[in-house]
DNA sequence: AACTATTCATAAAT
DNA sequence: TATTTATGAATAGTT
């Protein structure tokens, strides 16, 4: 849309930036409001400018009402009784990634012009290091993740405690006078 | 868009409906990606069809930090009567961290069992994509990082400051004894 | 699920 | 910032 196509990654000049926000904010908006009405489709839309602290919305049937019932529903798919994601949230998420890939390969196509099947030994060869580096990357940050994840566990416990503490010195106090 | 002008009400054919919204669910989902990638903004769009309970969901950082940055702009700044924020709100942040941990680790254990010489083409094509996600992951990971971060440093002012006020009412009640 | 005629959204120009 | 216009995108109706 728009004279010639265009290249779906962030834009670095400011001002375009805000001007294309400005524009697409409002196409979005009004998709989100046509698939509400012709749908019949509870629909909830929140954006943020970078720039600015106040949200855009868009909300079809109440903006807390839908979030309240993302909550309500949220439990029930994204995990079972495990506490293990369903196959029906990985689609979703493949979904969203997807459409990432989808503007990446665009922009990989664009500048390499190449494609997997031109590769020779020495590029799968490469491919292979990086995708064993990825991997122990990933592995490192996930260390990282589960210590921080039981340091806030800690912390939750006995901020619970305290709480708890609190409340029944309150009580007390009350109680006394 | 499509033959002919299409009037915006409610699709009263039930079939129609439901491919009309699988259609422009795409479509609005992709702008939402798009709006969020090309101006660095915040996006959040939740979508539920009327005919099922599951919702179709775009975040671009994480659907519910952009949903507890909405309660906090909005005002509705989830505390309890000390001020200070519940845990709940906590638990929902790490419920959200704990989904894409399990996520990572899934997606760890199926690298770690493939074995890349017996792969073909497609199947080396399928891997430079997960690839590539894997060096976007790695970015939100980052960014989660970060945010842990500063919720432990929080909650650590928390702790703190409950400290103090359990001290402060131990010794009101220790010199009204 | 694919195709195609149209309308729509919008990037660049003004 | 608002308006115009050329062009790519989205999609309604069709197959």
């Amino acid at each position: 849309m728009g004279r010639g196509k265009v290249e779906v990654k962030r834009i670095e000049n400011a001002t375009n930036r805000q001007v294309t926000f400005s524009r697409r904010r409002n196409g979005v908006l009004k998709k989100a409001f046509e698939l509400s009405l012709l749908c019949d489709a509870e629909v909830a839309l929140l954006l943020f400018s970078p720039s600015t602290p106040k949200p855009h919305l868009f909300s079809s049937h109440g903006m807390d009402r839908t979030l309240i019932r993302y909550r309500r529903e949220k439990g029930f798919y994204t995990t079972n009784n495990n506490g293990i994601r369903t196959i029906e949230v990985w689609k979703d998420e493949m979904e969203e990634m997807k459409r990432m890939l989808e503007a990446l390969e665009t922009k990989h196509k664009h500048f390499a012009g190449d494609d997997l099947s031109t590769l020779g030994l020495k590029d799968l060869k490469k491919l292979e290091r990086q995708l064993r580096i990825g991997v122990d990357r990933r592995r490192l940050l996930t260390e990282h993740i589960s210590l921080l994840k039981r340091n806030l566990k800690t912390m939750q416990e006995e901020n619970t405690l305290l709480n708890k503490k609190l409340n029944e010195l309150k009580k007390g106090i009350d109680e006394d006078s």
